[in-house]
DNA sequence: ATAACCCTTGGTTGTTTTACCAAATAAGAT
DNA sequence: ATCTTATTTGGTAAAACAACCAAGGGTTAT
């Protein structure tokens, strides 16, 4: 393996490790739906605002979610909307995994 | 959030961050292209034996490949082909990220 | 039976993550 | 200017992760 293709790999697995916390997924999934603030993200999870923002910071460095200041609130949107469009497999995953996630995904 | 849908978001998130690891994700790309048995992955990168067991078993874990022993060797595959189809989408990520990436793709 | 090979498991250590709290910054409202 | 409101940053402690080494369990060959 080349030290590029090393790069390039580590750089994919970064953002499938941002994705990889359920609460970011969560966010992730929330934005697909159009841009929120953190505020509205704070509001619909039991989380710290803290909290909530340092996600919001992984997801950004990713390279997964750009952000942009509007008045006294930041406002986050999935910077490739196409990032949501592997769910459907990855829960082809989960039904052929085990009898226990399969009522999950139904 | 229902608890249900909080459990279906840490399955997906679960297998998002098995796939999240550089050597992981590495060993699910080989796999792609048919199953491998552990000694030939330990071949191929610079890691111990036992990491790239662990390592396996955490995909394994997450629902991402299966194993199955035949003979001394314990081969490993994909159960979801689909898994690697979202790598594009990965890889636009990273186009529109930053110009440091975009050599790692092209 | 012994040896050699393939793989997993247990243990250890250092690193990374995560969550909360408290404090700091920034912008709009009074 | 002061006070909220919205968000980030710094600090800390607990938990999870990752890599290596050593040891153990099967399986085939001698």
């Amino acid at each position: 393996m080349t030290a590029k293709e090393k790069a390039l790999i580590e750089a994919k697995a970064n953002i499938l490790k941002a994705l990889g916390h359920p609460t970011r997924l969560w966010m992730a999934e929330q934005l697909a739906g159009g841009e929120k603030c953190v505020c509205e993200l704070v509001e619909d999870i039991d989380a710290d605002f803290s909290t909530v923002s340092k996600h919001l910071t992984v997801l950004k460095q990713a390279g997964v979610v750009i952000d942009e200041k509007r008045g006294k609130q930041v406002y986050y949107r999935l910077k490739v909307p196409c990032i949501l469009q592997f769910m459907p497999c990855i829960e082809a995953v989960l039904q052929a995994t085990a009898q226990r996630h399969i009522d999950l995904v139904k």
